[in-house]
DNA sequence: AAAATACGTCAGCGTTATTGACATAATTTT
DNA sequence: AAAATTATGTCAATAACGCTGACGTATTTT
Protein backbone atom coordinates (compact mmCIF):
# COMPACT_ATOMS: atom_id res chain seq x y z
CA UNK A 1 0.00 0.00 0.00
CA UNK A 2 1.26 3.53 -0.69
CA UNK A 3 1.98 6.24 2.04
CA UNK A 4 -0.46 8.52 3.70
CA UNK A 5 -1.01 11.28 1.61
CA UNK A 6 -4.45 9.21 0.74
CA UNK A 7 -5.40 9.41 4.50
CA UNK A 8 -8.37 11.49 5.71
CA UNK A 9 -9.12 12.60 9.23
CA UNK A 10 -12.16 13.76 10.77
CA UNK A 11 -14.48 13.78 13.87
CA UNK A 12 -17.76 12.69 13.07
CA UNK A 13 -19.81 13.53 16.03
CA UNK A 14 -16.64 14.72 18.04
CA UNK A 15 -16.47 10.94 19.13
CA UNK A 16 -12.29 10.76 18.21
CA UNK A 17 -10.58 10.91 14.76
CA UNK A 18 -11.50 8.33 12.28
CA UNK A 19 -9.27 7.31 9.91
CA UNK A 20 -10.74 6.90 6.61
CA UNK A 21 -9.71 7.09 2.63
CA UNK A 22 -11.38 9.44 0.16
CA UNK A 23 -9.09 8.29 -2.67
CA UNK A 24 -10.35 5.48 -5.52
CA UNK A 25 -8.40 2.02 -5.10
CA UNK A 26 -7.24 1.99 -8.76
CA UNK A 27 -4.07 0.78 -9.49
CA UNK A 28 -2.21 -0.41 -6.38
CA UNK A 29 0.34 -3.04 -6.80
CA UNK A 30 0.11 -3.62 -10.92
CA UNK A 31 -3.87 -4.64 -9.59
CA UNK A 32 -6.28 -4.96 -12.55
CA UNK A 33 -9.70 -4.05 -11.12
CA UNK A 34 -11.35 -3.37 -14.09
CA UNK A 35 -10.96 -6.96 -15.38
CA UNK A 36 -12.25 -7.74 -11.85
CA UNK A 37 -15.02 -5.94 -12.13
CA UNK A 38 -15.64 -6.98 -15.69
CA UNK A 39 -15.50 -10.23 -14.69
CA UNK A 40 -18.29 -9.24 -12.08
CA UNK A 41 -20.62 -7.73 -14.19
CA UNK A 42 -19.85 -9.94 -17.01
CA UNK A 43 -21.04 -13.16 -15.46
CA UNK A 44 -23.53 -11.62 -13.28
CA UNK A 45 -25.66 -10.13 -16.61
CA UNK A 46 -24.79 -13.42 -18.45
CA UNK A 47 -26.23 -15.67 -15.89
CA UNK A 48 -29.86 -13.25 -15.53
CA UNK A 49 -30.66 -14.22 -18.81
CA UNK A 50 -31.53 -18.23 -17.78
CA UNK A 51 -33.06 -16.60 -14.45
CA UNK A 52 -35.46 -15.23 -16.62
CA UNK A 53 -36.72 -18.40 -17.88
CA UNK A 54 -36.23 -20.27 -15.16
CA UNK A 55 -38.47 -17.91 -13.04
CA UNK A 56 -41.53 -19.07 -15.04
CA UNK A 57 -40.93 -22.77 -14.23
CA UNK A 58 -39.96 -22.50 -10.37
CA UNK A 59 -36.76 -23.38 -11.15
CA UNK A 60 -33.61 -21.60 -9.85
CA UNK A 61 -29.63 -21.56 -10.75
CA UNK A 62 -28.79 -24.59 -9.12
CA UNK A 63 -31.88 -26.73 -11.64
CA UNK A 64 -30.12 -24.84 -14.41
CA UNK A 65 -26.50 -26.12 -13.84
CA UNK A 66 -27.55 -29.58 -13.34
CA UNK A 67 -29.94 -29.40 -16.53
CA UNK A 68 -26.87 -28.08 -18.44
CA UNK A 69 -24.50 -30.81 -17.54
CA UNK A 70 -27.09 -33.72 -17.91
CA UNK A 71 -27.43 -32.43 -21.40
CA UNK A 72 -23.54 -32.19 -21.95
CA UNK A 73 -22.99 -35.85 -20.93
CA UNK A 74 -25.84 -37.77 -20.67
CA UNK A 75 -25.42 -40.98 -18.64
CA UNK A 76 -23.59 -39.70 -16.02
CA UNK A 77 -23.28 -40.83 -12.96
CA UNK A 78 -24.83 -38.57 -9.63
CA UNK A 79 -21.40 -38.99 -8.62
CA UNK A 80 -20.15 -37.55 -11.48
CA UNK A 81 -22.37 -34.57 -10.98
CA UNK A 82 -21.36 -33.93 -7.59
CA UNK A 83 -17.48 -33.77 -8.78
CA UNK A 84 -18.27 -31.46 -11.69
CA UNK A 85 -20.60 -29.02 -9.44
CA UNK A 86 -18.58 -29.42 -6.11
CA UNK A 87 -21.58 -29.62 -3.97
CA UNK A 88 -22.59 -32.04 -1.57
CA UNK A 89 -25.04 -34.78 -2.18
CA UNK A 90 -28.00 -33.46 -0.02
CA UNK A 91 -27.10 -30.08 -2.05
CA UNK A 92 -28.31 -31.73 -4.88
CA UNK A 93 -30.52 -34.59 -3.83
CA UNK A 94 -33.78 -31.33 -3.54
CA UNK A 95 -32.72 -29.96 -7.11
CA UNK A 96 -32.75 -33.18 -8.65
CA UNK A 97 -35.67 -34.89 -7.12
CA UNK A 98 -37.41 -31.66 -8.56
CA UNK A 99 -35.85 -31.96 -11.66
CA UNK A 100 -37.20 -36.09 -11.80
CA UNK A 101 -40.01 -35.41 -10.54
CA UNK A 102 -41.21 -32.62 -13.26
CA UNK A 103 -39.97 -35.34 -16.17
CA UNK A 104 -36.93 -33.12 -17.29
CA UNK A 105 -34.42 -35.85 -16.45
CA UNK A 106 -34.52 -39.40 -15.95
CA UNK A 107 -32.60 -42.13 -14.04
CA UNK A 108 -31.64 -45.64 -15.32
CA UNK A 109 -29.64 -48.23 -13.19
CA UNK A 110 -26.02 -48.62 -14.22
CA UNK A 111 -25.46 -51.58 -16.72
CA UNK A 112 -22.41 -52.85 -15.03
CA UNK A 113 -22.98 -51.35 -11.74
CA UNK A 114 -26.37 -51.47 -10.73
CA UNK A 115 -26.04 -49.21 -7.84
CA UNK A 116 -25.33 -46.15 -10.14
CA UNK A 117 -27.94 -44.05 -11.20
CA UNK A 118 -27.19 -43.06 -14.96
CA UNK A 119 -29.04 -39.42 -15.43
CA UNK A 120 -30.63 -38.43 -19.00
CA UNK A 121 -32.27 -35.86 -20.50
CA UNK A 122 -36.02 -36.06 -21.47
CA UNK A 123 -36.84 -34.22 -24.29
CA UNK A 124 -38.24 -31.90 -21.83
CA UNK A 125 -34.88 -31.74 -20.37
CA UNK A 126 -33.44 -31.07 -23.73
CA UNK A 127 -35.41 -28.65 -24.87
CA UNK A 128 -35.27 -26.95 -21.36
CA UNK A 129 -31.61 -27.03 -21.97
CA UNK A 130 -31.68 -25.07 -24.83
CA UNK A 131 -33.55 -22.53 -24.03
CA UNK A 132 -31.71 -21.90 -21.68
CA UNK A 133 -28.51 -21.25 -23.55
CA UNK A 134 -29.74 -19.16 -26.10
CA UNK A 135 -30.14 -16.08 -24.81
CA UNK A 136 -26.43 -16.87 -23.14
CA UNK A 137 -24.93 -17.72 -27.05
CA UNK A 138 -26.82 -14.39 -28.27
CA UNK A 139 -24.91 -12.31 -25.51
CA UNK A 140 -21.53 -14.11 -26.49
CA UNK A 141 -22.10 -13.67 -30.08
CA UNK A 142 -22.90 -10.10 -29.48
CA UNK A 143 -19.65 -9.85 -27.13
CA UNK A 144 -18.15 -11.60 -30.02
CA UNK A 145 -18.88 -9.16 -32.84
CA UNK A 146 -16.41 -7.96 -34.91
CA UNK A 147 -13.43 -9.71 -32.97
CA UNK A 148 -10.55 -11.60 -34.97
CA UNK A 149 -10.55 -15.50 -34.89
CA UNK A 150 -7.62 -14.90 -32.84
CA UNK A 151 -9.06 -12.42 -30.35
CA UNK A 152 -11.79 -15.65 -29.93
CA UNK A 153 -8.97 -17.92 -29.22
CA UNK A 154 -7.62 -15.73 -26.64
CA UNK A 155 -10.99 -15.34 -24.74
CA UNK A 156 -11.30 -19.29 -24.89
CA UNK A 157 -7.58 -19.89 -23.06
CA UNK A 158 -8.30 -16.99 -20.90
CA UNK A 159 -11.17 -18.63 -19.62
CA UNK A 160 -9.66 -21.70 -19.30
CA UNK A 161 -6.40 -20.21 -17.79
CA UNK A 162 -9.15 -18.55 -15.05
CA UNK A 163 -9.93 -22.05 -13.75
CA UNK A 164 -8.39 -24.27 -11.38
CA UNK A 165 -6.27 -27.23 -12.92
CA UNK A 166 -9.08 -29.69 -13.28
CA UNK A 167 -8.39 -32.13 -10.46
CA UNK A 168 -6.99 -35.70 -11.98
CA UNK A 169 -8.08 -37.11 -9.05
CA UNK A 170 -11.57 -36.26 -7.37
CA UNK A 171 -10.96 -35.30 -4.09
CA UNK A 172 -13.23 -37.10 -1.56
CA UNK A 173 -16.40 -35.34 -0.26
CA UNK A 174 -18.93 -36.52 2.31
CA UNK B 1 -33.10 -28.97 -32.18
CA UNK B 2 -31.74 -31.97 -34.78
CA UNK B 3 -34.23 -35.23 -35.82
CA UNK B 4 -34.91 -38.02 -33.53
CA UNK B 5 -31.85 -39.80 -34.23
CA UNK B 6 -30.50 -39.00 -30.77
CA UNK B 7 -34.05 -40.18 -29.26
CA UNK B 8 -33.56 -43.82 -27.31
CA UNK B 9 -36.41 -45.01 -25.70
CA UNK B 10 -36.91 -47.66 -22.41
CA UNK B 11 -38.62 -48.99 -20.73
CA UNK B 12 -37.42 -49.07 -17.03
CA UNK B 13 -39.80 -51.01 -14.15
CA UNK B 14 -41.98 -51.45 -17.19
CA UNK B 15 -44.00 -48.22 -16.68
CA UNK B 16 -44.36 -47.69 -20.31
CA UNK B 17 -41.96 -46.04 -22.68
CA UNK B 18 -39.71 -43.31 -21.46
CA UNK B 19 -38.34 -40.53 -24.49
CA UNK B 20 -34.31 -39.53 -23.25
CA UNK B 21 -31.48 -38.46 -24.78
CA UNK B 22 -27.96 -40.39 -24.71
CA UNK B 23 -26.18 -38.18 -27.04
CA UNK B 24 -23.83 -35.43 -25.67
CA UNK B 25 -25.70 -31.38 -26.24
CA UNK B 26 -22.40 -30.07 -28.09
CA UNK B 27 -23.30 -28.15 -31.33
CA UNK B 28 -26.43 -27.58 -31.43
CA UNK B 29 -27.53 -24.36 -32.93
CA UNK B 30 -24.08 -23.63 -32.80
CA UNK B 31 -24.39 -22.62 -29.67
CA UNK B 32 -20.57 -22.26 -27.73
CA UNK B 33 -21.23 -24.74 -25.09
CA UNK B 34 -17.67 -24.62 -24.05
CA UNK B 35 -17.26 -20.79 -23.49
CA UNK B 36 -20.67 -21.31 -21.34
CA UNK B 37 -18.71 -23.54 -19.21
CA UNK B 38 -16.01 -21.82 -19.43
CA UNK B 39 -17.20 -18.88 -17.57
CA UNK B 40 -19.17 -20.66 -15.08
CA UNK B 41 -15.89 -22.76 -14.24
CA UNK B 42 -13.62 -19.46 -14.33
CA UNK B 43 -15.77 -17.40 -12.57
CA UNK B 44 -16.63 -20.06 -9.76
CA UNK B 45 -13.01 -20.39 -8.86
CA UNK B 46 -12.14 -16.55 -9.82
CA UNK B 47 -14.44 -16.41 -6.71
CA UNK B 48 -13.29 -19.20 -4.55
CA UNK B 49 -9.76 -17.40 -3.70
CA UNK B 50 -11.54 -14.32 -1.94
CA UNK B 51 -14.09 -16.64 0.08
CA UNK B 52 -10.95 -18.31 1.58
CA UNK B 53 -9.96 -15.04 3.33
CA UNK B 54 -13.51 -13.81 4.03
CA UNK B 55 -14.54 -16.91 5.72
CA UNK B 56 -12.10 -16.17 8.86
CA UNK B 57 -13.08 -12.86 9.23
CA UNK B 58 -16.42 -14.15 9.37
CA UNK B 59 -17.80 -12.28 6.41
CA UNK B 60 -19.26 -13.42 3.03
CA UNK B 61 -19.12 -12.51 -0.82
CA UNK B 62 -21.82 -9.93 -0.04
CA UNK B 63 -19.49 -8.16 2.48
CA UNK B 64 -16.42 -8.52 -0.72
CA UNK B 65 -18.38 -6.48 -2.88
CA UNK B 66 -19.40 -3.75 -0.42
CA UNK B 67 -15.90 -3.56 0.29
CA UNK B 68 -14.59 -3.49 -3.29
CA UNK B 69 -16.59 -1.02 -4.35
CA UNK B 70 -16.39 0.90 -1.61
CA UNK B 71 -12.54 1.19 -1.89
CA UNK B 72 -13.27 1.80 -5.69
CA UNK B 73 -15.43 4.44 -5.28
CA UNK B 74 -15.09 6.32 -1.34
CA UNK B 75 -17.69 9.03 -1.25
CA UNK B 76 -20.70 6.59 -2.68
CA UNK B 77 -23.78 7.08 -1.11
CA UNK B 78 -25.98 3.98 -0.21
CA UNK B 79 -28.16 5.04 -3.13
CA UNK B 80 -25.17 3.90 -5.49
CA UNK B 81 -23.87 1.11 -4.28
CA UNK B 82 -27.19 -0.33 -3.98
CA UNK B 83 -27.55 0.71 -8.16
CA UNK B 84 -24.06 -0.55 -8.79
CA UNK B 85 -24.57 -3.87 -6.67
CA UNK B 86 -28.23 -4.35 -7.80
CA UNK B 87 -29.66 -5.71 -4.41
CA UNK B 88 -31.89 -4.39 -2.67
CA UNK B 89 -31.37 -1.90 0.44
CA UNK B 90 -32.73 -4.50 2.68
CA UNK B 91 -30.45 -6.79 1.47
CA UNK B 92 -27.39 -4.27 1.69
CA UNK B 93 -28.71 -3.58 5.30
CA UNK B 94 -27.28 -6.23 7.48
CA UNK B 95 -24.01 -6.45 5.47
CA UNK B 96 -23.02 -3.09 5.40
CA UNK B 97 -24.40 -2.85 8.96
CA UNK B 98 -21.36 -5.60 9.55
CA UNK B 99 -18.76 -3.68 7.89
CA UNK B 100 -19.60 -0.88 9.62
CA UNK B 101 -19.29 -2.44 13.32
CA UNK B 102 -16.75 -4.13 12.63
CA UNK B 103 -14.58 -1.04 11.52
CA UNK B 104 -13.70 -1.20 7.89
CA UNK B 105 -16.16 1.04 6.50
CA UNK B 106 -17.58 4.15 7.92
CA UNK B 107 -20.03 6.61 6.66
CA UNK B 108 -20.46 10.69 6.38
CA UNK B 109 -23.17 12.49 6.02
CA UNK B 110 -23.24 14.12 2.99
CA UNK B 111 -21.63 17.59 2.66
CA UNK B 112 -25.00 19.38 0.17
CA UNK B 113 -27.26 16.35 1.21
CA UNK B 114 -27.03 15.55 4.54
CA UNK B 115 -29.65 13.03 4.24
CA UNK B 116 -27.24 10.80 2.19
CA UNK B 117 -24.42 8.36 4.16
CA UNK B 118 -21.52 9.10 1.90
CA UNK B 119 -19.29 5.89 2.64
CA UNK B 120 -15.42 5.60 2.80
CA UNK B 121 -12.94 2.49 3.76
CA UNK B 122 -10.90 2.73 6.67
CA UNK B 123 -7.06 1.21 6.74
CA UNK B 124 -8.68 -1.63 7.83
CA UNK B 125 -11.08 -1.64 4.94
CA UNK B 126 -8.51 -0.67 2.58
CA UNK B 127 -6.30 -3.42 3.52
CA UNK B 128 -8.89 -5.73 3.45
CA UNK B 129 -9.60 -4.93 0.04
CA UNK B 130 -6.31 -5.41 -1.47
CA UNK B 131 -6.14 -8.83 0.12
CA UNK B 132 -8.88 -9.78 -1.37
CA UNK B 133 -7.76 -8.71 -4.68
CA UNK B 134 -4.31 -10.10 -4.78
CA UNK B 135 -5.19 -13.97 -5.07
CA UNK B 136 -7.38 -12.67 -7.98
CA UNK B 137 -4.87 -10.68 -9.23
CA UNK B 138 -2.36 -13.44 -9.04
CA UNK B 139 -5.58 -15.40 -11.55
CA UNK B 140 -5.58 -13.50 -13.91
CA UNK B 141 -2.08 -12.31 -14.30
CA UNK B 142 -1.87 -16.58 -14.63
CA UNK B 143 -4.24 -16.47 -17.55
CA UNK B 144 -2.95 -13.55 -19.20
CA UNK B 145 0.46 -15.23 -19.00
CA UNK B 146 2.07 -15.57 -22.46
CA UNK B 147 -0.75 -13.63 -24.39
CA UNK B 148 -0.17 -10.35 -26.59
CA UNK B 149 -1.26 -6.49 -25.69
CA UNK B 150 -4.02 -7.80 -28.20
CA UNK B 151 -5.16 -10.51 -26.60
CA UNK B 152 -5.59 -8.91 -23.93
CA UNK B 153 -7.47 -6.05 -25.30
CA UNK B 154 -9.70 -8.55 -26.41
CA UNK B 155 -10.54 -9.78 -23.04
CA UNK B 156 -11.12 -6.55 -21.87
CA UNK B 157 -13.58 -5.97 -24.91
CA UNK B 158 -14.84 -9.58 -24.21
CA UNK B 159 -15.97 -8.36 -20.75
CA UNK B 160 -17.30 -5.22 -21.46
CA UNK B 161 -19.21 -6.99 -24.44
CA UNK B 162 -20.97 -9.50 -21.95
CA UNK B 163 -22.59 -7.03 -19.88
CA UNK B 164 -25.77 -5.51 -20.07
CA UNK B 165 -25.95 -1.71 -21.44
CA UNK B 166 -24.87 -0.18 -18.31
CA UNK B 167 -28.39 1.99 -17.58
CA UNK B 168 -27.59 6.21 -17.44
CA UNK B 169 -31.16 6.29 -16.15
CA UNK B 170 -31.41 4.22 -12.61
CA UNK B 171 -34.12 1.87 -12.22
CA UNK B 172 -35.98 2.89 -9.04
CA UNK B 173 -36.26 -0.06 -6.45
CA UNK B 174 -38.04 -0.57 -3.46
C1' DA C 1 -19.85 -62.95 5.87
C1' DA C 2 -18.03 -58.40 6.30
C1' DA C 3 -16.72 -54.14 4.44
C1' DA C 4 -17.03 -50.66 1.19
C1' DT C 5 -19.54 -48.09 -2.24
C1' DA C 6 -23.43 -45.43 -4.61
C1' DC C 7 -27.23 -43.32 -3.60
C1' DG C 8 -31.25 -41.47 -1.02
C1' DT C 9 -33.22 -39.03 2.86
C1' DC C 10 -34.28 -36.70 7.34
C1' DA C 11 -33.26 -32.82 10.19
C1' DG C 12 -31.21 -28.56 11.22
C1' DC C 13 -28.55 -24.45 10.10
C1' DG C 14 -26.24 -20.22 7.67
C1' DT C 15 -25.84 -16.78 3.95
C1' DT C 16 -27.76 -14.02 0.73
C1' DA C 17 -31.34 -12.55 -1.56
C1' DT C 18 -36.45 -11.20 -1.80
C1' DT C 19 -41.10 -8.38 -0.64
C1' DG C 20 -43.89 -5.45 2.29
C1' DA C 21 -44.52 -2.10 5.72
C1' DC C 22 -43.29 1.60 8.45
C1' DA C 23 -40.17 5.39 10.77
C1' DT C 24 -37.09 9.39 10.68
C1' DA C 25 -34.66 13.15 9.05
C1' DA C 26 -33.75 16.37 5.46
C1' DT C 27 -34.82 18.51 1.20
C1' DT C 28 -37.92 20.20 -2.33
C1' DT C 29 -42.43 21.70 -3.90
C1' DT C 30 -46.41 24.03 -3.62
C1' DA D 1 -45.19 27.27 6.24
C1' DA D 2 -47.35 22.99 5.07
C1' DA D 3 -47.10 19.08 2.11
C1' DA D 4 -44.72 15.95 -0.64
C1' DT D 5 -40.67 13.65 -1.83
C1' DT D 6 -36.24 11.62 -0.98
C1' DA D 7 -32.40 8.99 1.46
C1' DT D 8 -31.82 5.97 4.70
C1' DG D 9 -32.80 2.61 8.41
C1' DT D 10 -35.38 -1.23 10.32
C1' DC D 11 -38.77 -5.02 11.51
C1' DA D 12 -40.78 -9.25 9.81
C1' DA D 13 -41.54 -13.02 6.86
C1' DT D 14 -39.99 -15.91 2.98
C1' DA D 15 -37.15 -18.39 -0.47
C1' DA D 16 -33.02 -20.47 -2.88
C1' DC D 17 -29.07 -22.77 -2.20
C1' DG D 18 -25.43 -24.18 0.10
C1' DC D 19 -23.58 -26.81 4.45
C1' DT D 20 -22.95 -30.75 8.27
C1' DG D 21 -24.34 -34.93 10.57
C1' DA D 22 -26.67 -39.14 10.73
C1' DC D 23 -28.86 -43.08 9.03
C1' DG D 24 -30.93 -46.55 5.59
C1' DT D 25 -30.76 -49.61 1.49
C1' DA D 26 -29.11 -51.89 -2.37
C1' DT D 27 -25.15 -53.62 -4.53
C1' DT D 28 -20.44 -54.79 -5.19
C1' DT D 29 -15.96 -55.98 -3.43
C1' DT D 30 -12.98 -58.16 -0.25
Amino acid sequence: MKGNDRVVRQTPERKGAIEFFDQPLTDEGGIDFEIIEGFFFAYRDFISDPDAILERSGFGRAHHRVVHFVNREPGLTVADLLDTLKITKQSLARVLKQLIDSGYICQLAGPEDRRQRKLYPTRAGRELALALAEPQHQRIKRAFDGMSADDRRAITRFLTGMQNARDANRDERQ
